[in-house]
DNA sequence: TTTTTTTGTAGAAGCAATTCTACAATTATC
DNA sequence: GATAATTGTAGAATTGCTTCTACAAAAAAA
């Protein structure tokens, strides 16, 4: 059953399709919607100083710089706004930092039609929206106390070694450069990736370009 | 004016909301229009042997495997398909690959509406759709023959490599899903390396992040 | 249309990285 | 103030990665 409320919606993503699948979405759930559409930053901020809007679903990854720093500026032109993250990545690593910078909702563009529509629906109800599995991780910082920056459980050294590992240095070289033997390195390592809960170089590099 | 002929689509893409937005471009211009939609390779593959299909929609980001090895295999089902290929990448390196490996028009995700009805229409019409970007760069490479991006010295099977190995797979990994053996990805490593004149993964990361 | 280069593949030997274990010193926690 | 957890360090065994060599097929160059 259609809802007839006239919410405004503005949908912030650079790839058109993505934001005409929305829009259909939305069109779906919500009759009587208006619904605005932004490619870059800067329409989206003009926008939103323009027209009072009810939901922002905001791309992970926009073109002009993160996204992340959107949600603050956002936040003041529209303290009422309610943000639904949309994100490519199935890495729960992001929510939480999106979760922490203003956003109350964090969908996945790899979900089900029905977890869209319910996303959306959530969003419009009661103002936010996060998945189970997203929940867990919320808890589990609690419980653990682990910083919300991950990077903030390393040591010192194991901050020293991450810096020489994700600028292409082999075990060898930074046993060498830090007067250590290579199997401490390896131990290093072995402790940074389970800190980090990874297991590769890539992944480290993703944390470092995220959280540093 | 819509058209009322009574064409087969097919999208192939992991992300519903970007099917969802295809599919209703492709309604607003071939009214009568068949749309099948496939979120995975296999699924892909399986529909294409049980109906004819007059276009498909290929996303380069497919999820198991890289969508440039569907193409052969697509080809054989069936030789008079048309294949339109959706990058979420900047055109530059990866369009002339798909070209070459059997697409026929090549689209970025990032290209306004207009521009998409236009590369639906065209592919539909004259069978092919190609911009004005792409056919510049076909230009120069036949001029130049220097790569502008240094990537693309690299064959369609490092590519396929350096993708998984930035992704952070290791080299059993790889073999593993390539079906090849741990020491031809161990050679593959290597000639990327060269010809990028690099030494390292973090570096291969660099480059795909500043060039692709 | 030969000749040369590139591409896709792999085996074997050697080298590097990981894993598992360990331990003393520091730092938190109870 | 005593007990537990974290930190910085390393050896040995194992596993994974690189290097060097090789070769056929395809593509490009001469």
């Amino acid at each position: 059953m259609k809802q007839t409320n006239n919410f405004t919606f503005l949908i912030a993503d650079d790839h058109s399709i993505v934001r005409q699948g929305v829009a259909l979405l939305i069109k779906e759930l919500f009759f009587n919607a208006k619904i605005y559409q932004s490619g870059t930053f800067k329409d989206t901020l003009k926008i939103l100083k323009e027209t009072k809007v009810d939901l922002l679903i905001l791309d992970i990854n926009f073109p002009d710089g993160n996204s992340l720093s959107i949600l603050p500026e956002t936040k003041i032109i529209q303290p009422e706004i309610k943000i639904l993250i949309l994100s490519a990545y199935d890495e729960a690593i992001y929510a939480l930092r999106y979760l922490n910078a203003g956003a109350s909702g964090y969908l996945n563009k790899g979900s089900s039609e029905e977890e869209m529509k319910q996303a959306l629906k959530s969003m419009m109800v009661s103002g936010k929206y996060i998945t189970q599995n997203i929940k867990d991780k919320i808890l589990d910082s609690y419980i653990s106390k682990k910083p919300i920056n991950p990077l903030e459980q390393l040591s010192n050294r194991e901050i020293e070694v991450a810096r020489l590992l994700i600028k292409g240095y082999g075990n060898m070289e930074i046993a060498e450069m830090l007067h250590i033997k290579k199997s401490t390195v390896s131990t290093f390592k072995n402790r940074i990736f389970e800190k980090l809960e990874i297991d590769n170089l890539a992944d480290l590099i993703d944390f470092f370009q995220l959280y540093n």
